[in-house]
RNA sequence: GGCGCAUUCGUCUAGGGGUUUAGGACACCUCCCUCUCAAGGAGGAGAUCACCGGUUCGAAUCCGGUAUGCGCUACCA
């Protein structure tokens, strides 16, 4: 008898998820989807001091943007439920008193400071620090004596003097653990808290989690949460450690290293698609070529046999790469659609959406081929708001150019254009090739110079496509202007 | 210090004993297309598969050791 797939995201509110924390969660939701399983979030709220007021939010915000939806957790509920821990310390409280009661762990009254000052002389001494189960076996009459002291406690697990835990990991086979490495751990916190041992074990087993995907760092403490699954009676889940994810220099992902919160990659103009897609490549491959794939067919292939066991950097110019060919595959309309928000962050594209849409409608598509990410958008598009153009007048010349002639050809193309009443494509270059040769100039030095004068850049979408969605008026005025900088 | 995990082009990766002169992608370079840019096409450069030893007729692939990196070693997760 097979049990249901249940896996679950279980962050801590302690700040905005960072992309390897994102990614854990992706592979989770995969996982999930893939076996038609429940993906289920747990909001990990039991340190009171690191808590972060809103990060819940935009924890949800990151998984809704990136389209991860949860079948139980905060705002959908579930039988299952509360999934705040902080709403379930009765729970963890229960626990810890069982496991007392069974002898299986002991209340410990030692201070911070005491603990500080072993550690301390542990590391000097080149010792493992650990705690040195000083309360472990505190008679009855010593544990009322620091009772009456008024010492709140901590619960501490009574790890196996000897022994080993082994498991099977579903990423990197068989683990043997030492129990004599391990010391007592603490379950309980003095204020009634559970530390994170304590409650995912429990939470998970309530909850009846089949599978626990999470980072690599967990692995280490993998066995500490067997042995309390042991002494609690319950049926462990299955462990899958995915690989880090690090910095360029290889060192866990930190501030220093660019953008690292989730939130950030949306504001930097990327596609969740594209996240999507990239973030899933980053541990995982289907093969020795495939690499864009929709988000059906990840969750069709998906599978913990071909997630890679070796912690990877993340590749931003891969990511831009990949953002680039999504942001092509969009439709004009999705494309607007998305882009808006962006342009509505810089002053003069933002107008232009209020004051004519249609106008933006027409420049974007020749944006959106040459744009990787959102936030280029407005800049790529820049020169189609602004009233005037700045540029240095001597890139109006182009190559093999006298100034002479680039003004000859300024203001043979003005007298052209001028006449000409449609302003289409087809009918600019029918007028702008035939103009070439009569100047005995390359196309592409009488492209060159109206390039300049139309964008004042050298590089640019398209000459007719650009004037064309220019317009008339506007083309007219930009090269008039740029024959006055030459008379000037 | 102890324990654990890992180690294929700069990066992401394919590969699971002979099919491999180690394949693909990003980035880089050259050429083509071309009005510039982008996209696209064709090439190129880039990996003694960390190292040493073993198993084997044969090892990137299996085993052992070493080195290096990372993680854990909190009343943080």
């Amino acid at each position: 008898m097979k049990k249901p797939v249940r896996v679950r995201y279980a962050p801590s509110p302690t700040g905005a998820p960072h992309v390897g924390n994102i990614r854990t969660a992706l592979f989770n939701w995969l996982f999930a989807r893939h076996y038609g399983g429940s993906f289920i979030v747990r909001i990990e709220d039991t340190d009171v001091a690191r808590k972060v007021e809103g990060t819940v939010e935009t924890i949800l915000n990151s998984l809704r943007w990136l389209g991860l939806d949860w079948d139980e957790g905060p705002e959908v509920e579930g039988k299952y439920g509360p999934y705040f821990q902080s709403q379930r310390l009765d729970l963890y409280r229960e626990a810890a008193e069982r496991l007392v009661s069974q002898g299986d762990a002991y209340y410990c009254y030692c201070s911070p400071q005491r603990l500080e000052e072993m550690r301390a002389e542990q590391v000097r001494r080149k010792q493992p620090p650990g705690y040195d189960r000083h309360c472990r076996n505190l008679s009855e009459q010593e544990r009322k004596q620091k009772e009456a002291e008024g010492i709140s406690p901590v619960v501490r697990f009574k790890a196996p003097l000897e022994g080993q835990v082994r498991f099977t990991d579903l990423i990197r086979g068989e683990v043997v653990f030492e129990n004599n490495t391990m010391d007592d751990l603490v379950l309980l916190k003095s204020d009634g808290y559970p530390t994170y041992h304590l409650a995912s074990v429990v939470d998970d087993h309530l909850m009846e989690i089949s599978h626990v995907l999470r980072a690599e760092e967990w692995l280490s403490s993998t066995p500490r949460h067997l042995l309390l699954y042991q002494a609690l009676g319950f049926e462990p889940p299955q462990f899958a450690h995915l690989p880090m994810i690090l910095g360029s220099d290889r060192s866990k992902l930190s501030k220093r290293h660019g953008a690292v919160s989730i939130v950030e990659y949306y504001k930097q103009g990327y596609l969740p698609e594209a996240m999507v897609n990239f973030l899933t490549l980053l541990g995982w491959s289907l093969d020795d070529k495939t690499e864009i794939m929709s988000r059906q067919e990840l969750i069709d292939n998906f599978s913990l046999e071909r997630v890679s066991r070796t912690a990877a950097i993340f590749n931003r110019d891969k990511l831009d790469w990949m953002n680039g060919v999504y942001i092509r595959s969009l439709t004009a309309d999705e494309f607007f659609n998305v882009a808006q928000p962006y342009l509505m962050e810089d002053k003069l594209a933002g107008e232009a959406v209020i004051l004519d849409e249609k106008y933006v409608r027409d420049i974007l598509p020749l944006i959106q081929e040459r744009a990787r990410t959102l936030t280029e958008v407005a800049e790529l598009a820049q020169f189609f708001f602004v009233e005037e153009l700045e540029y240095d007048a001597n890139l109006l010349i182009a190559k093999n150019m006298s100034r002479e002639s680039a003004n000859q050809a300024l203001k043979a193309g003005q007298q052209k254009l001028s006449q000409s009443e449609v302003f289409e494509v087809e009918s600019l270059e029918a007028i702008l090739r035939p103009l070439a040769v009569e100047l005995g100039l390359k196309t592409g030095q009488l492209f060159g110079t109206l390039r300049v004068a139309v964008t004042g850049r050298t590089a640019a979408p398209p000459l007719f496509q650009t004037m064309a969605a220019l317009g008339k008026e506007r083309c007219l005025k930009r090269i008039e202007a740029a024959i006055q900088r030459f008379s000037r």
